[in-house]
DNA sequence: AAGCAGGACAACCGCAATGGA
DNA sequence: ATCCATTGCGGTTGTCCTGCT
């Protein structure tokens, strides 16, 4: 029984013999594919059009890169996995050379287990457990958390029209190996948000969360948000263990987009805010930790920062002059895809919005 | 040397999406 | 609007290779 496409033909199927190879290149070159049903017959091959296309695209085709996966490029495919999940053919966009087929079978037979190894789950990339991580090999990678931004290889960069210098990045292995570090954080904290805050201020409970969410550090408590000027926001955060002590803090563009201190990285448990009252112009929201709550998702946070470019962009009627998305390595189909399933963000239509509207 | 297990990777299968008639 | 052929994609299976007993 052949497909369902070419049941009616006689199909060999199996391994492709060279001369089959030879066949199927010759034909393509000289002729092109613009029909895959028919070249079985004109390339004179018994194979259905399905397993010609399949062979031509994933062993035949000239551009093509055999060999092994380098190192970037498994860091390249494990952090579109996160934002993306099982999405292969989309994964093997951002590696130029490979196929959906290889990059399938890579993460199948290797990153997949070395994940395993390391204490994630290959289908959330969320710890597998607090005592796993503690005890495991990840411990020791820790100390590369430290590393800055020029080593990072992370798929996620922004760049300013103004500078052309590279001034976001988001590492997932640098956050994996921190959530592994880090000790846990007390189940009740504060967040305080002026009224007059208005400039990225979100409009509602839901957006107020997600502002939360985003900047929430398990070892850094966001004390007080500051608005210096129209275009830059400040969020402090403060050690839990040593109060009076600043660790660090993460200044960000009205649009969302800005340097992401590498300290600032998200809790392994979910938050939940509540909003207590009004005092003195400001509203006082709660954050209660909810016991063996799931990892939060960098996804999630992916979409508030858009949610921000987009607010922002509505609020203004343009985009905030000194970020450029022409300049940069911003992928808008990427980070689109990514937002689809993220059901936060009643006011965000597409990325492509943000994009094509200015 | 033979048998077996596990890994790597090529290929297949079935379903969904797409586009043309 | 519907049907059908084709293409694209992700999950699964099959085959070959290698290392171990």
């Amino acid at each position: 029984m052949g497909h369902h496409c070419c049941s009616k033909q006689k199909v060999k199927r199996g391994l492709w013999s060279p001369e089959e190879d030879e066949k199927l290149i010759r034909h393509i070159t000289i002729h092109g594919h613009s029909c895959w049903s028919s070249v079985p017959k004109l390339a004179g091959l018994q194979r259905c059009g399905k397993s010609c296309r399949l062979r031509w695209i994933n062993y035949l085709r000239p551009d093509l890169k055999r060999g092994c996966f380098s190192e970037q490029e498994e860091r390249t495919i494990i952090d579109v996995h996160r934002i993306l999940g099982n999405r292969w053919a989309q994964i093997a966009k951002h590696l130029p050379g490979r196929t959906d087929n290889e990059v399938k079978n890579f993460w199948n037979s290797a990153i997949k287990k070395k994940l395993i190894a390391q204490g994630f789950d290959p289908n959330t990339h969320n710890l597998l457990s607090r005592n796993h991580h503690q005890n495991n090999k990840i411990k020791s990678s820790c100390k590369s958390k430290t590393s800055n931004h020029p080593n990072s290889t992370s798929v996620f960069t922004i760049e300013t029209l103004s500078s052309s210098k590279e001034v976001g990045v988001i590492s997932m292995d640098i956050i994996k190996a921190s959530l592994a570090a880090l000790p846990l954080i007390a189940s009740t904290t504060t967040i305080t948000i002026p009224h007059s805050q208005t400039s990225w201020d979100p409009l509602c409970e839901s957006s107020l969360t997600s502002t939360i969410y985003n900047y929430m550090n398990p070892v850094s408590i966001p004390t007080t948000t500051n608005i210096e000027n129209s275009n830059l926001a400040t969020i402090e955060y403060q050690n839990q263990s040593t109060s009076n002590n600043l660790l660090s803090s993460s200044s960000l563009t009205p649009s969302g987009f800005g340097i992401i201190n590498e300290n600032c990285m998200w809790d392994v448990t979910d938050f939940e805010p509540q909003l207590i009252r009004s005092t003195n112009g400001q509203e006082e929201v709660q954050l209660v930790q909810e016991e063996g709550a799931q990892v939060l998702q960098l996804q999630e946070n992916i979409c508030q920062e858009v949610y921000k470019v987009n607010h922002e962009f509505n609020n203004n009627g343009q985009i905030s002059e000194n970020v450029t998305f022409d300049n940069s390595n911003f992928d808008f189909e990427f980070v689109d895809s990514a937002l689809m399933p993220c059901e936060i963000f009643a006011n965000v239509n597409s990325i492509d919005q943000l994009a094509w509207d200015c």
